[in-house]
DNA sequence: ATTCTTTTTGATAATGATTACTATTACTAG
DNA sequence: CTAGTAATAGTAATCATTATCAAAAAGAAT
């Protein structure tokens, strides 16, 4: 992993924001201060990143990916209107949304999603697909 | 909505089946038994019936999607290694997820993600992004 | 500092899933 | 049956992401 410029603005920009951007949005925000940087480069230092755990990969339900330099565990708001992100602190999240059930119009969350990882049965025992 | 052979096709190879297809899958199967459906017919109509809420849409993290005829309330299982979904009953869910976590080498569940799904604070009051 | 080796970049092509388009065909109400 | 509407097959377009590759930059060794 050799130092680069290119590499040095895309985490700076990254860790400059809340809006846990994608792709497109980190090569705006670092070609003001890159104006040659390519698209390219952006997609393959974030998802180099992502893989070394410098920051968070947000890969949600057929939406663009995201990504975020906030390494503490938190979850996510996704907004059905405009399909940004936003943080939930992992302390406030079952306080949060307990209370938001009893709290009707004051909120606008209306679900979540749960999906369990792993390695199915039949690739635990070899099998081919 | 009009009765036609290549929906009643579809939704009948959906049922058949445990697997949760993607669109190609199912194209797969329901050419066995309609040689000539195009496969933006089964595009259309499997995001059709979804909207309609005749069958599920499995959008999951960057992944293909994939569609369950299975409408009771249950949670998935998606395999890291083959990209299948299999099964989990919700009222297995939370016994199952504790046992698991005890029983080691047991079962392959290695996580879980939750996203909550909801309008923004932004949205909500009217400002654009 | 100079040369050599490896990594990274920029530009662009390729990929792959999904969606859009359109002329033709199938439904369905009357 | 016929007109009017909806759906289909075939294919093109889209769009995010990946891959490719020659040129440039970085690091290591002299
Ligand atoms: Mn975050
Ligand atoms: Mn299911
Ligand atoms: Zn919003
Ligand atoms: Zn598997």
């Amino acid at each position: 992993m050799n130092k680069t410029v290119q590499r040095t603005v895309i985490f700076e920009e990254l860790h400059g924001v809340k809006i846990h951007p994608t792709a497109d949005e980190v090569y705006a925000m670092a070609r003001k201060r890159m104006p040659n940087i390519s698209i390219a480069t952006v997609y393959r230092n974030l998802e180099t990143m992502a893989t070394n755990g410098d920051i968070l990969r947000l890969d949600i339900a057929g939406k663009r990916r995201r990504y975020d330099a906030d390494l503490s565990k938190h979850y996510h708001l996704r907004c059905r209107s405009c399909g940004g992100v936003s943080d939930i602190s992992q302390a406030a999240i079952s306080q949060v949304t307990q209370k938001l059930e009893k709290l009707k119009g004051v909120s606008g969350i209306e679900g979540y999603s749960l999906e369990f990882r792993g390695i199915c049965e039949h690739c635990q025992n070899g099998e081919v697909k």
